[in-house]
DNA sequence: GCATATAGTTCAGATTGAAAACTAATTGAT
DNA sequence: ATCAATTAGTTTTCAATCTGAACTATATGC
């Protein structure tokens, strides 16, 4: 349907095709080949098996295996007996001696964590930390204290760290490391020195806008395994998303797609903060559902174990904020649903809190307003809780790693 | 951030990475820096030139160029002076012996023009016919014979016709050459004959929806040109769309993306065909302007007619029907920016025929309801008229030619 | 103990682009 | 006119890489 991206090959571009980029993608197949086995439970996957499954020659295969063995990123996990007669081949596993570190600065508290390449999470520390207004600089060398003690950690396990991700629950610029604007963080035009948290990670640490993350936490280790299309709506202070389209997140052209929570859901609803009126997030938003529900003003974890505490007694003023907020949810997912022809809703951040009464409403309203597009039981709240940010930003920087293996492959 | 697609090389999927992959991806590199050269006027790229521009060497270049020659897609034209000292190159560009074609179906008429490689439209033929209710077998009968027409004019003319694509107002797909619904044509779940319009063309005949078509040939011979991400809106019955980001058409997970009609707009707004209620199409769908401005019932043609002398003549009726679809649409493109960080809207279809009426309501609504998102410069209204399904279909046909040269090469 | 089957390695052959040397054609200075 | 300088394009040699076929290694089962 379009050219191939990049087909110009211009200043800035990446190289034009060389006979090497040919062994570049047949590394990078070799690995999608044993990540994609090993959420195949019991199926260990030897280098015919590779063969038979990419499609190359057991002879390329072989000689691509030994390079990324070399690289680290391969291992050999003893013999692969399936009963048959001939001889057992070599089970192959994504080394558990590689990692990636998964970071998180939130408003209440910040987190890490440290994921082996075979996408087990095998550290993970939260810190609470009281974030609103603090200086970047400080919160940065909290974290950077954090990061330290699970690397030492690491390196104590014979685990190597080959880069991070960082979540910010705001607009960032990945190029350049900046945190364009995050209202909840008061942060505004912040350039976060990243090159401090992995020094030694050969492929640095990338920053995430802490909505897309969850998304992706929830499309790699959530629901994603279900659903392939879906809006991931994530309650914070404010209402963020993530799209997620054919099992890939969608991240809109300046990486700044998902922001359900200013969609316009009622025409003459209230002034919002984005300077629009009748945003999603003013009835969907932390602030509209505690004084819909009558919530006391505090901090938001007191808030919302208190909003939890009347909705399980039955308070009325409650349930109804809630079902309020699920009604206008519904209304935004169903034209996005329309609009870009998703079949899937997964609520989390603080709807996954409120997950029996929000989720009924959400269902009623879109069948409501787009009747046969989204059925109710795909509808979902996340069932990854604080950790889906996290996961989504480690994760991030596993497959990097793993589409781009030969940058750390003797031949470079 | 992700894996490359297909990494994984499973059934179904393109071949493995082998060392003849490189030239495929090689003669596209060149095709599309000829492709890329067309839009710089006066620009006669060589070969020395494509070398520069693709990062290849002279001599890879002069090798690819020569395949290229051989398949008919790149011509030689003549000298390249440029008044420098040394030997002159020999300009190259896309051969206009080789062209696709594009088709329409809709309802009131039937079109089909000859696209060359160059993308300069030689032929474009309409023949008006009623199309809604009658059956797919006579309408494609009809095209048949039109497109037969310029099939033969293009083999006068010592045109080679490639491949083709046809738009139709309604869900389609693709894969199968099946229109799903076409409420407007009173089509459902029809298997169009495709390869009766093309027999002889080595690409075929590919079936797109005529929105996304039309979204296409905005981007790719309209607005496109200027605006990179953008929200295409076509009012034609209903009211359709597409979005395109990083000029690309974003087509959703089934291809069926765009369907803005059906975004709500207005909660307690009043029921639609679809089953919800509160849609765009309810307030900017033609039966909704043309009701609410007062205008008889008709034929599409004469009340939109009717409709455009109201407006000059300053009937308050008319003017309030249209601003009041602007102001809904203009909710509907802001909901739309902010999900996918969008900056530009383009009207089209029944639209462009309100322009100076309908553009001040939608600019006024986006700075209400979304503000400092779409800057009232980036509001359009779209200036091919009836000729953008065509060109988009063409184009498409004419992208899938240059993206996949080997097919016409000896090698296959 | 041996036939059979499967895993993995080795080696020759083909395809391809890079690099450098070479041929071709034009300008401009002498 | 002649020739150096300059740029375009081709030819040649070389290295990287995959495929395919032959070969080695190691199991099972009769």
């Amino acid at each position: 349907m379009s050219l191939e991206k990049n087909a110009d090959g211009g200043p800035g571009r990446p190289a034009p095709g060389r006979v090497e980029d040919v062994r570049r993608g047949n590394l990078v197949r070799v690995l999608a080949s044993l990540a994609k086995a090993r959420s195949d439970p019991d199926m260990h996957p030897t280098r015919a098996d590779l063969a038979a499954r990419t499609g190359l020659t057991k002879a390329s295969v072989s000689s691509l295996v030994a390079e990324l063995v070399d690289a680290g990123l391969v291992a050999e996990s003893g013999a692969a007996r399936d009963g048959e007669r001939g001889r057992p081949g070599v089970a192959l596993e994504l080394s558990n001696r590689r990692g990636v570190v998964g970071m998180e600065i939130n408003v209440d508290y910040i987190s890490a964590g440290l994921l082996d390449l075979g996408g087990t999470l095998r550290i993970h520390r939260t810190l609470e930390s009281s974030n609103r207004g603090e200086s970047p600089e400080s919160v940065m060398t909290l974290l950077a204290g954090l990061v330290s003690d699970i690397a030492a950690e690491a390196s104590a396990a014979g685990i190597v760290i080959l880069g991070g991700g960082l979540a910010v629950p705001g607009l960032v610029d990945a190029t350049s490391g900046t945190v364009d604007s995050a209202p909840n963080l008061h942060w505004r035009g912040v350039a976060l020195e990243l090159g401090r948290l992995l020094p030694a990670a050969p492929f640095g640490t990338v920053l995430h806008n802490e909505a897309n993350c969850a998304a992706l936490g929830e499309l790699w280790y959530g629901h994603g395994l279900d659903f392939h299309d879906y809006l991931f709506v994530s309650g914070e202070v404010g209402v963020g998303g993530g799209l997620v389209i054919g099992s890939e997140l969608f991240a809109g052209p300046r990486g700044q797609a998902g922001e359900v929570g200013h969609m316009v859901v009622e025409p003459s609803g209230p002034d919002c903060s984005c300077g629009g009126h009748g945003c999603l997030e003013t009835f969907a938003g932390q602030e509209a559902i505690f004084s819909e529900a009558g919530i006391p003003p505090g901090t938001a974890s007191v808030r919302l174990a208190g909003l939890r505490e009347q909705l399980a007694s039955g308070d009325s003023a409650a349930i109804s904020a809630v079902a309020r907020a699920g009604h206008y949810l519904g209304i935004a997912a169903a034209s996005t649903a329309r609009l870009m022809n998703l079949s899937a809703v997964v609520l989390g951040g603080h709807f996954t809190q409120m997950g029996p009464w929000i989720t009924p409403a959400v269902v009623r309203s879109l069948a409501d307003y787009s009747p046969g597009v989204v059925s109710p039981d795909r509808v979902a709240v996340s069932e990854l809780g604080q950790s889906a940010a996290l996961l989504g930003a480690a994760g991030s920087s596993l497959r990097s790693v793993l589409a781009a293996p030969f940058s750390l492959t003797p031949a470079g």
